[in-house]
DNA sequence: ATGGCGCGGTCACCGCGA
């Protein structure tokens, strides 16, 4: 079984970007992040007709909103209030081999990385540590998290360390709070294992640069987390950097793992 | 140090992304 992650930054305008992704590379479940849209409008059919017949997704109007489109049919979903706030960040779904995957937004954080001065940097922190507890109960599971976390976590998963210390998504507070997750959860970074410590990896690059390749000012913030006592099954790691370059790209790329069960 | 671009929407400016 092969699953994706991507941050789509709008699935109307970009649901044949996913589809020709999804075909190419032979995904069977994908998990999206920033579909920005109403439920009503989400485009349930056009992907239902590509053979992926099993779709669960919570949008709101213009912001946030999270899907899972998937060829293999689901035992359970459902999805989880962070924060107190119905803003649609988070889902959950079982597949029938008890394998369960969680699939986030984190919310981005603001520009000022600090909870006293800037709420929105406080709703990224608070928002991780209730991950935390939420997912401390599932450590014995054969559990996946993945997503968009906003949070670059280690030297090598940005473009600039020293520049980027500053900026929210690689300050110490979130480096640290994601780092709390890996370990109170027992979480692996399978992603950041399938290379050496010393590469820069990315998922992101900001559409306002000129020329995204030649500046390559990126920074890794979508991840995939498995549960320490189930990495072994995971194989084939793959960030698809080209996609950055296609037609209306999203600002991230998606990322797939193989999985055997 | 700043701004750069792109999305949706009570739509031609604004909030937000990170």
């Amino acid at each position: 079984m092969k699953l994706a992650t991507w941050n789509i930054n709008s699935i109307r305008l970009r649901k044949e970007n996913v589809i020709k992704f999804l075909k190419k590379e032979n995904i069977d479940i994908i998990f999206l992040q920033e579909t920005k849209t109403i439920d009503k409008f989400f485009p349930e059919s056009f992907f239902y007709n590509y053979g992926y017949t099993h779709i669960y997704f919570r949008g709101e109007k213009s912001y946030n909103g999270v899907a899972v489109l998937s060829k293999i049919p689901f035992k359970n979903k459902s999805f989880h209030n962070f924060c107190n706030l119905k803003d649609t960040r988070h889902l959950k779904i079982e597949l029938i081999n008890n394998i369960i995957i969680h699939n986030f937004y984190v919310p981005a954080g603001g520009d000022v990385p600090d909870i006293k001065l800037n709420v929105k940097f406080k709703h990224k922190i608070d928002f991780m540590n209730e991950m935390i507890e939420l997912l401390k109960m599932e450590v014995s599971k054969k559990n996946i998290i993945l997503g968009d976390f906003n949070i670059a976590p280690s030297e090598n998963d940005v473009w600039s360390h020293k520049t980027l210390l500053k900026q929210v998504s690689h300050t110490k507070v979130e480096t640290d709070v994601f780092k709390k997750l890996l370990e109170k959860c027992s979480y692996e970074d399978i992603v950041r294992k399938a290379f050496n410590k010393e590469d820069k990896i990315f998922s992101w690059w900001s559409y306002r640069n000129k020329d995204w390749k030649k500046s390559n000012r990126g920074r890794r913030l979508d991840h995939i987390l498995v549960s320490n006592n189930f990495k072994k099954n995971i194989s084939n790691v793959n960030i698809y950097n080209h996609i950055r370059g296609q037609y209306k790209p999203s600002d991230h790329v998606p990322i797939s793992i193989t999985l055997k069960d």
